[in-house]
RNA sequence: GGUGACGUGGCAGAGCGGUUAUGCGUGAGCCUGCAAAGCUUAUCUAAAGGGGUUCGACUCCCUUCGUCACCUCCA
């Protein structure tokens, strides 16, 4: 059983995970209309961090995250493009996986369309209909926010606060300006049929009736960015629980946004670093290490100069490994059994506590550092190696950074490249030895030349630092 | 205007009512034929301002200032 607590957003208190069998986690996902930014990829990366620490922790997941592909942006964008709106939505969906692969991002459970569950929408909204949850009108069918009492609770807002905002529309085919969309007439394609009218769901519906449908009526988790507390997951409450009549999800948890200079990123604002561009020049390792530099919860601003403090503790990783790797027998050694059970204990204890990646990272940085500077001293024997390799590989697991690894063969090559060079170097054939240094650095190796010998490792290769 | 979050050393960023967070950067050094990487060591002795509670506050309370997010679509 996990220890983990995670912060809820709708009691804004840190709860303790419960689960019966497994744990079951709702993410909203995109709208498929464009390309996704980094801000996207920092949820993500938090929810698949998540994912495979609870994994790791031979705890069963089911994650789902859904793909909006009907929505009036997409519906735009193929009109812009001459295109089918389902052409549009399949081609950033490609697009969206292709990121997702890139980033290591463990595939979810499912990924459910919303086009494909139009049926259990209705159904949906069939009941909220019968129970006077909702009411069809001219424009569509909308959900009777006065019906629920409840209404507000998870954004902390009184509808009377959202009554008097200046910035909701007003319909006046709405009995009242927050009553929201669960259909919306139109004659239009992409459009289905409907006992109410032909037309297309709202936003939020479908995430009510995907998650339900995947998960059952209250799940373990429910996840997203924090620009979606209100309204989506309000409206999605509001919904879901006037449906089963009971809690929906468990543990809402919130991402924080990716800023540029302080400021979201986002589309309007047209300040995005898109997913592809970041890969491009930093690479999923990177990347990664940055998404999860702070507390899941809290801002973080992009910058290069963040990336590249990224960068350079990617080297140590992989320094550690290949040190860790390559070890031999040697005769000085320290005893390090202790060093990586503490490391381990409070990696775990990190991520416990309400999924703190920062403090989790410092600890795994330690060991790292300690690691390197006993290797420097040719203090890490090949006991110690083993001992150390799985407490590393399961933190690599668990954060989703790939090192590039290596075979025995090409072990043996490379030592064989290295001996050469060494041999030319005692003969003092300098310029001889770094043709080779230069044959081994064209298969993307390094050298690290210790006292009494040299090891090596093969490093990914990075845009941004040439 | 309403709601919520936040303000920590040059930068990033945690925890904690009393103990060095950590990392990056920077300086010096070690290693080396050179380089890179790596390593060692030093450095900054931080808490937006003002009150209060306390033997003691960066940590709790109040207040002022500032920043951000949401209140429209948004991860």
């Amino acid at each position: 059983m996990s220890q983990i607590k995670i912060h809820d957003t709708l009691t804004n208190s840190k709860k303790k995970l419960e689960f019966s069998d497994k744990v079951r986690i709702y993410l909203c996902g995109v709208t498929v209309y464009d390309q996704s930014h980094i801000g996207h990829a920092r949820t993500i990366i938090v929810f698949d961090t998540l994912r495979r620490f609870l994994e790791a922790n031979d705890i069963q997941v089911e994650l789902i995250q859904n793909f909006t592909d009907v929505d009036d942006k997409i519906i735009n964008r193929a009109k812009e493009q001459g295109e089918s709106a389902n052409g549009i939505s399949s081609k950033y969906i490609q697009t969206y996986f292709e990121d997702s692969d890139r980033l290591n991002i463990r595939r979810a459970t499912n990924y459910p369309k919303a086009t494909e569950h139009i049926d259990d929408m209705i159904n949906l909204i069939q009941k909220l209909v019968d129970n006077e949850s909702a009411y069809a009108s001219k424009n569509g069918v909308y959900f009777r926010v006065s019906e629920f009492s409840e209404y507000g609770k998870l954004s902390k807002k009184k509808t009377e606060d959202l009554e008097s905002g200046a910035r909701i529309e007003v319909d006046e085919s709405k009995e009242s300006p927050l009553d929201f969309a669960l259909w919306k007439f139109s004659d239009e394609q992409p459009n289905w049929e409907s006992p109410w009218g032909k037309g297309r769901p709202g936003w939020h519906i479908e995430c009510s009736a995907m998650s339900i449908k995947y998960l059952g009526k209250n799940f373990e988790i429910h996840g997203g960015g924090r620009d979606l507390i209100f309204p989506h997951h309000e409206n999605e409450i509001a919904q879901s629980e006037s449906f089963t009549s009971e809690q929906f999800a468990k543990i809402w948890m919130h991402a924080g946004m990716i800023t540029i200079n302080g400021e979201k990123m986002s589309k309007s604002i047209g300040n995005v670093k898109s997913i592809n561009h970041v890969l491009e020049s930093w690479g999923a390792n990177v990347a990664r290490l940055f998404c999860i530099s702070g507390h899941y919860s809290k801002p973080i601003d992009y910058t290069e100069e963040l990336l590249k403090e990224n960068l350079i503790k990617l080297r140590q990783i992989e320094t550690c490994y290949y040190e860790l790797r390559l070890a031999e027998k040697t005769q000085e050694t320290e005893d390090i059994s202790s060093l990586l059970k503490e490391s381990r204990e409070k990696f775990d204890a990190a991520l416990n506590d309400d999924f703190n990646t920062s403090l989790g990272l410092s600890v795994f940085f330690n060991m790292i550092k300690t690691i390197n500077s006993l290797a420097a001293d040719e203090k890490i024997t090949k006991e110690n190696a083993e001992m150390a390799l799985p407490v590393l590989e399961y933190m690599l697991e668990v954060l989703g950074i790939k090192i590039q690894t290596v075979s025995d063969e090409e072990i043996e090559s490379v030592f064989k490249l290295i001996n050469k060079r060494e041999e030319l170097r005692e003969q003092k054939q300098f310029e001889e030895a770094d043709k080779v240094r230069d044959e081994i650095g064209s298969m993307g190796i390094s050298l690290i030349d210790h006292k009494n010998k040299t090891i090596w490792m093969k490093k990914e290769s990075i845009k941004a630092e040439r």
